[in-house]
RNA sequence: GGCGAGGUAGCUCAGUUGGUUAGAGCACAGGAUUCAUAACCCUGAGGUCAUGGGUUCAAGUCCCAUUCUCGCUACCA
C-alpha cells in the first residue's frame, strides 16, 4: 500500500454538556492523538481536528436544569475540556466548536448543497405535535393503525407486523407514546435523508471492500444496522437552539444534531487552515487523501453508515479506516456520569498532573496504562492496582530504570561523556542488540499503522528490557574493577555504554507518540534537539556522538505509593455515594429534577378518569419483551388482564399479592399481541426506580380513587 | 426478543489460511547481582482455551446448540 499524499484525523466531537472522562480519552482521543503523532514523526502531512459538540437537546435541557443557559453551558465546558486534552498532551492542530459562525455557515452550505441536488426528501405534514409535552414527535413517537394490514400498534416509521414503511401521517388514529394523548395536527416540514437509497453503495462499500481491513465490530455494527432496513431520517427538528435551516419558510427549524456534529470536523479543517493559512480542501476533497475517524463503539454507525452517505452525496471523499474502540469499565463497573461512578480528566490532572506531583510525566503514566488497557477489541477495566502496578513496575522498573542507569554509569565510568564504540571487540550480544534496536523501530511503526497501539506500546518497554538485559550480561561495573590492572577492559565499558545510549535515543523516538512528555524530558537529559524525534532516526545507532557532554540524570518518573491509590478509591466510592444520596428522594431539596408541572386542565377532565385500588393475583413475563409483564388484577367486580412494563423493576413472583392503583377506563390497548385493559400507576424516582402507588392499609379491591 | 462483538493461566491480553508438549507481561515462588527508583537479570510453578455435541488423520482455530458479559434495537398507557 503506497502511503498516501495527506492524511486527515479526526476524533469525536465530545459533547459539551459536561466533564468528559478516561473512558472517552481511552477510546478515541489518546488512539488518535497516538496515531497523529506517529504520522508526524514520520513528517506526513496529518491534520488532527476536534472540537465540542456544542448543539442538540440536551445542552437546553441541561441549561434548564441549572437555571443557565445554553450559551454558558458550553461556554463553560468548551475552554476546560481544550484545556483537558491540552495538559495530556492530546496535540489537537486544532480544536473547534460547532457553535462558531464558521461551523454555521458549513453546516448550511452543506444542506444547501444536498437539498438542491435533490438528495434530501421533504415532507410537510400536520400532524405530530404533543399539547402536553409542548413538542412535535419524531415518527417513532407515534402509534397507530397499519393502513395496510390493520394492525393497531404500528409505528409512525414502520409497522412491524407487515414491514411496511410508513410516514406518521399514513397512520389511523394516531396516539402520542409520550403523552398518551392524540397529537394536535399542527403543519410542519421536515427534510430527510434518504437512506434507503444508498443501500447498495453501502452494503458494497463496507461489507465487500472494508470486510476484511476494519474491525470485526464495525463491520458488524453495520451489517446488522443495514440488514435492518435502512430508512429515511430526518435531518431537521424543530428547535429553537442550532444551525438554522438556511431555507425561507424554515423558522423555528435547525438542522437536527447528528447531521451538523460530523460537519464540525469540516469547519474545524476550514479553521485550522484559516489559522495557518493553509488550503482545507484537499484534506475532504482529494483522492489522495486518508481519512481516519477515532471513536467510541457507541458512535459506529454514524461513522460508518450515516456520515459516509452525507460526504459521498456532497462530493467529499470517505473515510479510510474507522477504528472504533470498545467501552472501558472502572473498578468494576460501567463508567456514568449520572451514578457519578468515572473519572474525569480534569479529576486526574488535579490530583497527578497540576501540582508538584509529577507533571507532565504523570500524564504520560496514564497514557501508559490507558493504551496498555486500550479497549482494541472488548471492553477492559481501569483497576487503580493496574495503573500503579503498570506505572511501577514496567514504566518505572523497567523503562525508567534503564535510562537512569545508563545515564548513572556513563558518567562513573566514561566521564560523563558519550564513549567511543570499538568495533574491533564488538561481539555477539552487542550484534543482538543493535539488531533488536533496528528491529523493533520497524515493528513498533507497523503495528502503529495498524491501529494496534496497546502492541506496539509493548515493543518499547520490551526494548528497554532487552537493554537491561544486555547491561547485566556485560556488566560494566564489574569490569570496571579491573581497568586499573588492565586499561584495554575501558573499550568493554565504552562499547556497553555507547549501544545503552544510543538504545535510549531510541527509546525516546519509540515512545514519542505515547509518552511525548517523557520523549522531550530524555533529549533534554541527553542534550539533543526535539528535531531527534523524527521517525526517520529509529533504529539509528549513530544518535548521540563520541565524546558529547550529557547532563546528570534525573528521574523520568516517580512511583504511585499505595496510598494514592487507596485514596483515589476512596474518593470513588465517596462521590458515588453522594450522588446516591442526592438522588435519594427523600433528601431531594432541589426542583432541578423534578419534572415540569404540566398545563391546568379543568375539574371535568380529571374526572373522565376512573381510578380504583386492586389486587395483583398472578404476575408473569411477556414472551420476547424485556420490559413487559402480564399482571392479572382483582378490582373486586372483576379480575383483568393488565401488560406494564416493569419487568426490570420486579420479579413476577414478589409482586403477588400487592395493591396497586388502576386506570381502569383507559381505552384497552394491546402491546406484544396481549391485550392490556387498564393502566397500572406508577411513581419514578431520582434514580429511574418505580414504585407502586398504592393505598398505605390493603382495603377492598375496586375501591375508587379520588 | 432480534442483530453484532466477546468469553484463552490469579490479573491484562496474543494466538495469522485448523497441524508437533497453548504464548507474553504483571502478580507469585526460588536463585543470582548491586550500576540503578527495595530497581534489574535468570529459573520455575499456573490453563479439560465458557459448556455440550459434531466435522476432520488433526480444532482455541470450522459447524450446531446452550450459557454469561458488553453494545445496537424492539417492547414500557
Amino acid at each position: 500500500m503506497s502511503t498516501p499524499k495527506r492524511y486527515l484525523i479526526t476524533a469525536a466531537l465530545p459533547y459539551a454538556n459536561g466533564q468528559k472522562h478516561i473512558g472517552h480519552l481511552a477510546g478515541a482521543y489518546l488512539p488518535a492523538d497516538i496515531y497523529v503523532r506517529y504520522l508526524k514523526a514520520q513528517k506526513r502531512d496529518a491534520v488532527f481536528v476536534c472540537g465540542s459538540d456544542e448543539h442538540g437537546t440536551a445542552i437546553p435541557i441541561q441549561a434548564t436544569k441549572e437555571g443557565t443557559t445554553a450559551q454558558a453551558i458550553i461556554d463553560k465546558y468548551h475552554p476546560l475540556m481544550e484545556q483537558n486534552f491540552k495538559d495530556l498532551g492530546i496535540a489537537f492542530d486544532v480544536y473547534h466548536r460547532t457553535s462558531d459562525p464558521l461551523h454555521h455557515q458549513t453546516a448550511q452550505e452543506f444542506f444547501t448543497k444536498l437539498e438542491a441536488s435533490g438528495d434530501l426528501e421533504t415532507k410537510e405534514t400536520e400532524q405530530y405535535f404533543d399539547e402536553s409535552a409542548q413538542t412535535f414527535l419524531a415518527d417513532r413517537y407515534i402509534k397507530g393503525t397499519c393502513p395496510s394490514c390493520n394492525y393497531d400498534s404500528a409505528y409512525g416509521d414502520q409497522c412491524e407486523k407487515c414491514g411496511k414503511s410508513l410516514s406518521p401521517e399514513e397512520l389511523i388514529n394516531p396516539v402520542s407514546t409520550l403523552s398518551g394523548n392524540a397529537p394536535i395536527k399542527k403543519t410542519t416540514k421536515h427534510w430527510y435523508l434518504p437512506l434507503n437509497r444508498h443501500e447498495d453503495f453501502l452494503r458494497e462499500w463496507i461489507l465487500e471492500s472494508h470486510a476484511n481491513d476494519w474491525r470485526p465490530s464495525v463491520v458488524g455494527q453495520c451489517k446488522s444496522w443495514i440488514d435492518g432496513g435502512l430508512q429515511p431520517r430526518a435531518v431537521t427538528r424543530d428547535l429553537d437552539w442550532g444551525v438554522k435551516v438556511p431555507l425561507a419558510g424554515a423558522d423555528g427549524k435547525v438542522l437536527y444534531v447528528w447531521f451538523d456534529a460530523p460537519i464540525g470536523y469540516i469547519s474545524a479543517t476550514k479553521q485550522w487552515a484559516l489559522n495557518t493559512g493553509k488550503d482545507w480542501k484537499p484534506y475532504w476533497e482529494d483522492k489522495d487523501t486518508k481519512l481516519v475517524h477515532f471513536i467510541g463503539k457507541d458512535n459506529i454507525v454514524f461513522h460508518c453508515i450515516i456520515f459516509p452517505v452525507m460526504l459521498r452525496l456532497h462530493g467529499n471523499i470517505l473515510p479510510t479506516d474507522v477504528p472504533a474502540n470498545e467501552f472501558m469499565n472502572l473498578e468494576g463497573d460501567k463508567m456514568s456520569t449520572s451514578r457519578n461512578w468515572k473519572l474525569d480528566m480534569q479529576d486526574y490532572i488535579t490530583d497527578f498532573v497540576n501540582k508538584e506531583n509529577g507533571g507532565g510525566q504523570m500524564a504520560d503514566a496514564l497514557r501508559y496504562y490507558l493504551t496498555q488497557i486500550a479497549p482494541e477489541t472488548k471492553d477492559s477495566e481501569f483497576m487503580w492496582k493496574g495503573f500503579q502496578d503498570a506505572i511501577n513496575s514496567e514504566l518505572v522498573s523497567v523503562y525508567g530504570n534503564f535510562i537512569n542507569r545508563s545515564l548513572v554509569l556513563m558518567h562513573k565510568l566514561c566521564g560523563g561523556k558519550v564513549p567511543p564504540y570499538h568495533a574491533a571487540i564488538e561481539d555477539s550480544e552487542d550484534i543482538a542488540v543493535k539488531e533488536a534496536i533496528a528491529n523493533t523501530a520497524k515493528k513498533v511503526g507497523e503495528l502503529i499503522e495498524a491501529y494496534r497501539f496497546r502492541e506496539a506500546l509493548f515493543e518499547v518497554i520490551a526494548l528497554a528490557r532487552i537493554g537491561n538485559g544486555y547491561m547485566q550480561k556485560k556488566e560494566p561495573w564489574i569490569v570496571a574493577k579491573q581497568v586499573a590492572e588492565n586499561p584495554a577492559a575501558q573499550q568493554q565499558i565504552d562499547n556497553c555504554l555507547h549501544l545503552c545510549l544510543q538504545l535510549t535515543a531510541n527509546l525516546a523516538i519509540l515512545a514519542q507518540p505515547f509518552l511525548p512528555f517523557t520523549a522531550k524530558k530524555i533529549c533534554h537529559l541527553l542534550k539533543v534537539v526535539d528535531k531527534i524525534l523524527d521517525w526517520e532516526n529509529a533504529g539509528s545507532l549513530k544518535l548521540l556522538s563520541v565524546g558529547y557532554t550529557l547532563r546528570a540524570p534525573e528521574l523520568l518518573f516517580r512511583k504511585i505509593e499505595d496510598e494514592e491509590i487507596a485514596a483515589q478509591i476512596q474518593k470513588l466510592n465517596d462521590a458515588a455515594q453522594i450522588k446516591k444520596m442526592e438522588t435519594t428522594p427523600t433528601t431531594s431539596s432541589s426542583t432541578s429534577t423534578i419534572a415540569a408541572v404540566k398545563p391546568e386542565i379543568v375539574f371535568d377532565d380529571f374526572a373522565k378518569i376512573d381510578l380504583r385500588v386492586g389486587t395483583i393475583v398472578a404476575a408473569s413475563k411477556v414472551e420476547k419483551a424485556d420490559k413487559l409483564l402480564q399482571l392479572s388484577v382483582d378490582l373486586g367486580f372483576e379480575t383483568r388482564t393488565i401488560v406494564s412494563g416493569i419487568a426490570q423493576h420486579f420479579e413476577p413472583e414478589t409482586i403477588v399479592g400487592k395493591q396497586v392503583t388502576v386506570v381502569v377506563n383507559l381505552a384497552p390497548r394491546k402491546m406484544r399481541g396481549i391485550e392490556s385493559n387498564g393502566m397500572i400507576l406508577m411513581a419514578e424516582d431520582a434514580n429511574g426506580k418505580l414504585h407502586f402507588v398504592n393505598p398505605s392499609d390493603n382495603i377492598n379491591p375496586g375501591s375508587g380513587v379520588s
